[in-house]
DNA sequence: TTCCTAAATAATAATCAATCTTATTTGTCA
DNA sequence: TGACAAATAAGATTGATTATTATTTAGGAA
C-alpha cells in the first residue's frame, strides 16, 4: 500500500511548470515524484541519493537548484530547521510546525484557528502580512518516553 | 542618548554565569556588552567585526562559542532566519517576529494574545509545547515604499 | 521532422557558516 | 601564591549552498 501521487498531482504540476515557462526535464519529473512520496521533509541531499539510484549522473546541484525552483513557482514548500539544511515539503498547504528540540524534528499540523488568527492591529500600517506560521518548540512523545 | 545596558542587566548576566560555573573573561564581558548595545539581531559575525576592533585577538570562534553558550545558559536567544546565519537576539522576553521576506529583516513584536495562543487540543497529548512563537512573513514598510 | 536557441544540466570550484583540534593561556579556588 | 580545569586562539575541517563554465537538451519555429 505505497502513497500514490496519484496523476492528478502530476499534471498539476506539469501545468504549473508550463504557466512559468519552465521546462520539463526527466530530472525535474523525477525530483518532483521523489519528493511527493517522501512524508518526512527531505533535504536536497536525500532527494539526491534517491534520486541517484535511477540517475547516476544526476548532479547535487541540480537536484538543490531544483527544488529551490520548485519553492519559487510554490509547489513546494521550504523549512528552516534550526542547524541543519534546509527541507523540503511537498505539503504546501498553510500549515503550522512542532519543533522538538531534542531530536530537531519538525512535525507539520494543520489548524484553522492558527491559519485565521488576527495581525495585531498597531501592526497593520507597518507590515503587510502574506502568511502567519507558528512554531511550537517543546519535546516530542518519543523524546518524552 | 545611547541605549545604556544598566548595571543591573550586567550584574544579572555575572550572577547568571556564576549559576552555571562559567568562568568570567573579557571576552565573555565585552561579547554580552556589545550584543546588548545592538538593536539588529547580529550574527556571529557581525558582533566579531565589533568586537575585533576593541580586541584584536579574539577570534571568530571564541564569538560564537560564546553567543551559543549564552543561548544554553538563556541570556540571549537564537534566531534561526531563513537561508542565512544565525542571529542573536539579546531580548529574552517572549516575542514573535515579522520577517521581511524582501530585505530579510526580522523586526521584533510583542503580543499577549500570542503568547497566551491555546494549543490545539489533539496535540497536548502529542507534544510538550515550551514555547510558542509566531512568525509573520510579509513586507515591511521600507520595502513597501 | 529537423533545426535552432535559450534554458537546463553536470562537473567542479568557490564561498560561507559552523565546528573541531590542539597547544597555550587564564580564571578561580584551595 | 600555585595548581588545575576551563577557556581561548589559531588553523584545519566539515557540511551546505552557490557560482562558474562547458556541454546537453527541451520545445518552439521553419
Amino acid at each position: 500500500m505505497q502513497k500514490n501521487p496519484g496523476p492528478n498531482k502530476t499534471q498539476a504540476f506539469l501545468d504549473i511548470c508550463h504557466q512559468h515557462q519552465l521546462k520539463i526535464t526527466p530530472q525535474r519529473e523525477v525530483i518532483y515524484r521523489e519528493l511527493l512520496k517522501s512524508d518526512t521533509h527531505p533535504t536536497a541531499d536525500t532527494i539526491y541519493q534517491i534520486v541517484k539510484g535511477k540517475y547516476p549522473n544526476i548532479s547535487y546541484d541540480t537536484v538543490n537548484r531544483t527544488l529551490l525552483t520548485f519553492a519559487e513557482i510554490g509547489v513546494v514548500d521550504v523549512i528552516e530547521i534550526f542547524g541543519g539544511a534546509k527541507r523540503f515539503d511537498p505539503n504546501i498547504k498553510n500549515h503550522h510546525h512542532l519543533h522538538c528540540i531534542q531530536c530537531g524534528k519538525i512535525i507539520d499540523f494543520q489548524s484553522r484557528a492558527y491559519d485565521n488568527l488576527k495581525v495585531p492591529k498597531g501592526l497593520r500600517a507597518k507590515f503587510r502580512v502574506i502568511s502567519k506560521r507558528v512554531v511550537l518548540r517543546g519535546i516530542c512523545k518519543a523524546c518524552l518516553a
